[in-house]
RNA sequence: GCUGCUGUAGCUCAGCUGGUAGAGCACGUCCUUGGUAAGGACGAGGUCAUGGGUUCGAAUCCCAUCAGCAGCUCCA
């Protein structure tokens, strides 16, 4: 017998191996609406036989577990739903390609995916066969089959099935477990956990999105298969209210609202990730600029400029150059050999270096009167590399910069330090290039050129936690001014494993510990995560999504022990020895272009009034009033406002219609009334017409809202994210 | 970088299986002087992303390059 307490909240004995299925049966609720059920807070099928095995394997043997059913209504149910649906898609199309091979097929926050390695490979335009095939295999309405089996055998089955990545995942992932379980619907069959719909009946309304390269296991080194993504829902309804907010979201778009709004552009003449900021664009970040350089100043920051470029010998001793090397535009050598050894070398170190090349860029170098001391006598391949680094390292040679901290760490440099003067910060709008891989580049979010909100402080081992939880502090404040409350916070830790952090591993666990502590300390919700530290320390990340549920870093704060060490940085202490400072590099924006291009989205373009570009624009009802138009413009303008008149020969009304459509936040429309009592007619973006007022009235409220930062509206995402990681994988 | 898709006027798009381009908006000129989301007429605008190829003939088919989109990988 096995004890359970039902939704009901009574505790009950139940013979072994009693299924959900039953359970619901014996009692009177209508079985069709119900999908799986919820032990504990695991999901289980419907037609799971409840026992003391499935109770150890869940982890509940020692306690009487809560058993509950999920119907169409729950989110669970409709994970469940679409991982079935993935398993439908897998049928098709292993009916429609014999001999595909099946790797992973879960279920995502939106829909769901399989990945396939499939020759000759799917192309979007064969989506209605496939869909053909599923709404054929759906109307079946087969049952979905749980089948377990001892991983030997299932691993020999899978080898008989010829489903090689799935042989290759219980070897690396599953021999530890006894048994593993398959699902088996007619004549598909998959190693799969579960759970499932109990019949495919349940996919009323199902649709393939789209396609896409994934690499096995994320790993960019193993095969690419190809992902196809789709969704379902238990109704039609939902489905097509799907594709309908997805339309919507797509509206949102940084990228369709920027041009709409005349806020950025990007030219293939310019280069591509590389952002020209439009007038109305530039205006709202020159006053972003001006909002957090205020910041600055009032936190005890100091301003510095820094150039473009800087000798890569800077970029080699901070590590940026060796570390992301292909992330970088290349060295610019002023020897017109340079670029070219470069490259020998490179191929050299790589190993990729062809006889035919070697001997070309010999015959080069010699044909340019090169002396390259010794590269001909070098034997080993690792001699000639250090003959070709050292005539490198002798070249001048600029980078331009990817970071702006060898930089900023220079002008620190740039005379003896006192620990009185500590801490030092140093804060500079500093504009930084990466060559961005092209797959990569989005709008004004993941670009080639970007300005960071920089600073860095130098500081000293006390003031490491005050001086941290002060930028912690800026951002949330930054955050906030822009109303952005949906961030989460991400606190990127080193991986033990990964050769990719520079450092004493003393330093590091000092510096993790301390961001732990002070993320605990302010009491907010984040996530440590293993391998999303930087090269040189660990970070605090303030993470946001975009209307298509992306997510992007904005903000940062990190905490460096490194760089001090790799640039020798000290200052004279108390006791008149020589410190080691410590460093804290911190961007609350993180980049105009990124934390713009959230902007747009966030607001949907209807930016609040102390960020709009055009704050407010006068309406004339007829060219009788234009002199009184020009006249409420510059007052206003006085006032420091952002304002245009609409001068055109329009009617009012299609004035009106142009400046709502270009999300201004308010109209000033002036005739006859107007004029003679010096007011203006007021129309608010939101509101609508608000009716008459004096002018000097409309000034004080403008400026009252502008102070005040007020935010009336930002957008609601149209798509719903599940924030619950109920997921399950084929 | 990889997989798949896309690229026609400033913008959004139409142009069937090859016969040398079309709409709306925007823009210009003129008319209209209008009171809270589109007044009217006329006009100008395209070497159909670029470069090759196939063909009597290419926006249309093929290849390459560039750029963009979705995803993967990467992100100091």
């Amino acid at each position: 017998m096995i004890r359970l307490t039902l939704p009901d909240g009574r505790t009950g004995e139940y013979s072994e191996g009693i299924t959900p299925a039953e359970l619901l049966m014996q009692s009177s609720a209508r079985r069709e609406q119900y999908v799986a059920a919820m032990l504990d807070n695991q999901i289980i099928d419907l037609s799971r036989p409840l026992n003391r095995a499935l109770l150890e394997e869940l982890g509940s043997a020692d306690r009487v577990p809560h058993l509950r059913w999920l119907t169409v209504q729950d989110r669970e149910a409709l994970d469940v739903l679409r991982h079935s649906a993935a398993h439908m898609m897998a049928r098709a199309i292993l009916r429609l390609y014999p001999g595909a091979k099946l790797a992973f097929g879960p279920a995502t926050e939106t829909g769901f995916y399989y990945d396939i390695d499939v020759r000759p490979a799917i192309r979007e335009e064969d989506f209605p066969r496939i869909e053909a095939e599923m709404q054929s295999l759906i109307e079946r309405a087969e049952p979905f089959e749980r089948i377990e089996l001892p991983t030997a055998e299932a691993r020999a089955l899978c080898a008989d099935l010829g489903q090689t990545y799935k042989v290759e995942h219980i070897d690396d992932q599953l021999a530890r477990y006894p048994r593993v379980s398959f699902y088996r619907q007619g004549e598909f069959l998959d190693l799969c956990r579960g759970p499932h719909v109990p019949h495919a009946g349940y996919i009323r309304a199902f649709k393939l999105l789209s396609i896409a390269g994934a690499y096995w296991k994320n790993d960019a080194s193993r095969p690419q298969l190809q992902r196809l993504y789709g969704t379902a829902f238990f109704r039609k309804e939902d489905l097509e209210a799907f594709l309908q907010q997805l339309e919507e979201a797509k509206k949102r778009d940084h990228r369709i609202l920027g041009r709409q709004l005349g806020i950025f552009t990007l030219s293939p003449m310019v280069g591509s990730g590389l952002v020209l900021w439009l007038p109305k664009g530039a205006t709202i970040r020159y006053t972003l600029e001006s909002f957090i350089r205020e910041e600055l100043l009032k936190r005890g920051y100091q301003p510095v400029y820094t150039p473009h470029i800087g000798r890569l010998e800077l970029y080699r001793t901070s590590g940026h150059f060796p570390y992301y090397r292909d992330a970088q535009y290349p060295p610019l050598f002023l020897h017109p050999l340079g670029q070219t050894i470069d490259t020998w070398a490179e191929a050299l170190s790589q190993g990729k270096l062809s006889q035919d090349q070697e001997k070309a860029f010999l015959e080069l170098a010699r044909s340019w009167g090169l002396d390259l001391h010794g590269y001909n006598q070098a034997g080993s391949s690792s001699e000639k590399l250090q003959v070709l680094q050292s005539w490198l390292e002798e070249q001048e040679a600029y980078l331009v910069k990817p970071m702006n901290c060898p930089h900023h760490i220079q002008i620190y440099k740039s005379e003896l330090r006192s620990y009185r003067d500590l801490p030092i910060r140093l804060a500079e709008f500093g504009t930084v290039y990466r060559y961005e891989q092209t797959g990569e580049l989005a709008g004004m979010t993941r670009v080639r050129g970007f300005t960071q909100d920089d600073a860095h402080l130098f500081v000293t081992p006390e003031q490491v936690e005050a001086e941290m939880v002060s930028n912690l502090e800026l951002v949330l404040y930054v955050l906030k001014s822009v109303g952005l409350t949906d961030y989460r916070v991400r606190v990127g830790l080193r991986d033990p494993v990964s050769t990719k952090y520079v450092g004493k591993e003393e330093n590091w666990n000092r510096a993790q510990a301390i961001l732990l502590d002070i993320v605990k300390q302010l009491g907010m919700p984040y996530s440590a995560e293993v391998g999303e530290a930087a090269f040189y320390g660990p970070k605090i990340d303030f993470v946001v999504r975009d209307c298509l549920g992306r997510e992007w870093q904005l903000g940062t704060v990190q905490l460096d022990y490194n760089l001090p060490e790799r640039f020798e940085l000290e200052y004279v202490g108390k006791d008149n020895q020589r410190h080691r400072p410590i460093m804290i590099h911190r961007a609350p924006f993180g980049s105009f272009e990124r934390f713009c291009g959230i902007l747009i989205e966030h607001f949907a373009g209807a930016f609040p009034l102390w960020l709009a570009p055009e704050q407010a624009r006068v309406l004339p009802v007829s060219d009788k009033f234009h002199d009184y138009a020009r006249q409420v413009e510059a007052r206003l303008r006085g006032h420091g406002f952002r304002v245009t008149s609409d001068l055109r020969p329009q009617k009012i009304g299609a004035k009106i219609r142009d400046a709502q459509l270009e999300k201004i936040p308010y109209m000033l429309i002036v005739g006859e009334r107007e004029q003679q009592t010096e007011g203006v007619a007021l129309r608010d973006r939101i509101d609508g017409d608000l009716g008459l007022h004096p002018l000097s009235a409309v000034i004080e409220r403008l400026a009252r809202e502008v102070q005040e930062k007020t935010i009336r509206q930002v957008a609601k995402s149209a798509l719903v994210f599940s924030d619950r990681g109920t997921r399950f994988e084929s």
